[in-house]
DNA sequence: GCTATACTTAACCATTCAGTTAAGTGTTAG
DNA sequence: CTAACACTTAACTGAATGGTTAAGTATAGC
């Protein structure tokens, strides 16, 4: 089912693109829930639901795990630590362009900016 | 030809989940390039690159300026820090979590992990 | 055993993506 | 003016996405 052809990042990236599988990691932020938990807020179908699970545990964003008749999900956000780690490299960028953005804005004391 | 349907982040994770995009901006944390320079590296022709600068303008990662025939691509690492910004509110969790690996690795002083 | 619950799988659909080739536009050089 | 250059646009392709409904599987409760 995974995807040996994406890397990593790639997957990871992709999967927090859609707005529903991003309150999803929200929802699980605040602590496991089962699938009809998850279906509830997201006004989605549970096959719908389950093919963005899916996009979350192929990025190794999520971890599931069956109890009973019951789908347990829960946060796993070392993959969320790679991506982080991967823009932070260009942190230097926005802060020296907001640095920038700063002294802009001081050379113009009270202009309307727009 | 932005799509206003889609929000910033996700336009801007979308962006980052393919492996050329990503090494474009990593192009250009270097310095400003034109198409041309960029064509180069990545073996893909013009109207695909052309389209992969279109994804990453959409997402506000890059802007473009037209200079003579030349299009001259830098970088606008503003998305980039907006996205980083919401994995940041994850990073109490990776953290956590990596503390429990170190103290579970503490228990097993030197048992071959797998 | 039977039924309801909690998903899963299959099949389908419209849209988007990533790539191509071919033709068009605008700019620079000679 | 003409030709080369640096893209851009159009049109097409195959594959993937995001969604659906309908049918299937497995567990729990009675």
């Amino acid at each position: 089912m995974a995807k040996p052809t994406r890397q990593p990042l790639d997957r990871v990236f992709f999967a927090l693109s859609d707005p529903t599988r991003r309150s999803i990691v929200m929802r699980l932020a605040q602590g496991e829930a089962t699938m009809t938990d998850l279906s509830k807020p997201f006004s989605i179908s549970l096959p719908g639901l389950t093919k963005h699970l899916q996009i979350l545990a192929d990025a190794d964003l999520i971890e599931r795990r069956k109890r009973g008749r019951s789908q347990h999900c829960r946060l796993n956000p070392v993959a969320m630590r790679d991506a982080a780690e991967w823009l932070d490299r260009y942190r230097v960028f926005w802060e020296r362009q907001l640095d920038s953005l700063e002294r802009y804005l001081k050379t113009m004391p009270t202009e309307d900016a727009n």
